[in-house]
DNA sequence: AACCATTTTGCAACTCGTTGCATAATGTGA
DNA sequence: TCACATTATGCAACGAGTTGCAAAATGGTT
């Protein structure tokens, strides 16, 4: 259950309409979580359902027409209580070493492919957040809460850097391998 | 869709029963894509009904009763098409990072401890992975096949070598900052 | 005013993953 | 042979995430 409180800790730091959120978790709080509008909105109801947040008084509920929310009391508490809570690392889920294997028993096929595109991929978000981490160091002295979302932005940089690593290694030893067509050697 | 092109590729490699599976998922394929006994049974169940796995005729369709499931030609090549597929990698879903964001708003709490709970965890988990690697060196001299594999351990090293590092990391800096307790500064 | 694109919110249906429990076969010790 | 743990398969309900679509407000353009 990350998704409320994802959404608690974006309303804390800055209360914000439905569509806001969702850009906000195209960006930063995406880099470890994310979330499509549709989602948002459906935790947006329950979340104000059951107290946690609420809708600014001023705005007008009614379809289509914008409506901010902040985080009352109860949210607070229960973001703290979260933060406390003891929880297992997920277990991680990629299809691409999975594919990868796969094509230990069937062949390469086009994965080649598959695999310089995500390199260009991950390269590109790393150079992204990097450029992000360039910004902030500049501009700012640094209070705690930005230094913990700097570890954040860290963790980012780390797991795209591992991917573009990792995914240079296993290239330069697939081509290396005899048979990279399907059909000419890895699946004997 | 990657539980049943896990459990084609789980397959292929070795022909299994349901618990055999969950096993096996518990190991080298659990390193990028983890299943529970319950996935995993619904799961044969729909690929039989589809006719991309059969039962081995030996075995009595009754319940409690052991049954082995191999692949058909048909399953062999969705899985093909399925290796050759242009796919986007997943958006990353981690608590941890999440909830430390949180902490930069409402205080650290008993994160700390979980941080270091963590990081013993994949620690415990990299050294696992390790002298698994360093059994297959020894003694393999590597088919293709067992080569792909273990690049998938290698990928599997290297992300928990990035948890452990990231951790350390943040676990330094953040007994650097002045507040480490709830209330004594870092939701100010 | 009629039209159109954009912004913003939302519903419904679906798939995937998790949790708790049930049931049948098998093996082991008293 | 009775009881009990273990192995193995499975159902049902729920929760989380995805996809496709709809609809109301807004702000131009002609």
């Amino acid at each position: 259950m990350s998704l409320p409180h994802a959404i608690l800790t974006a309303l804390l730091e800055k209360p914000s309409s439905g569509l806001e959120l969702t850009r906000r978790f195209d960006r930063s709080i995406g880099y470890f979580w994310s979330a499509t509008h549709q989602q948002i909105y459906r935790e947006l109801g329950k979340l104000e359902k059951t107290g946690l947040i609420r809708a600014l008084p001023s705005d007008v509920p009614s379809r289509g027409m914008r409506k901010e929310y902040e985080v009352l009391p109860q949210g607070r508490s229960e973001l703290e209580r979260w933060v406390d809570e003891a929880e297992e690392p997920r277990p991680t889920r990629d299809p691409l070493p999975l594919r990868l294997r796969a094509a230990g028993v069937v062949g390469l096929g086009g994965l080649m492919a598959e695999m310089h595109r995500h390199r260009g991929l991950h390269a590109a978000r790393l150079e992204e957040y990097r450029s992000i981490e360039r910004r902030d160091t500049e501009r700012r002295r640094g209070t705690d809460r930005e230094r913990v979302q700097r570890l954040v932005l860290r963790a980012g940089i780390d797991l795209e850097s591992f991917w573009v690593t990792w995914l240079d290694e296993a290239i330069g030893e697939l081509e290396g391998l005899r048979g990279v067509a399907r059909g000419t050697g890895l699946e004997s």
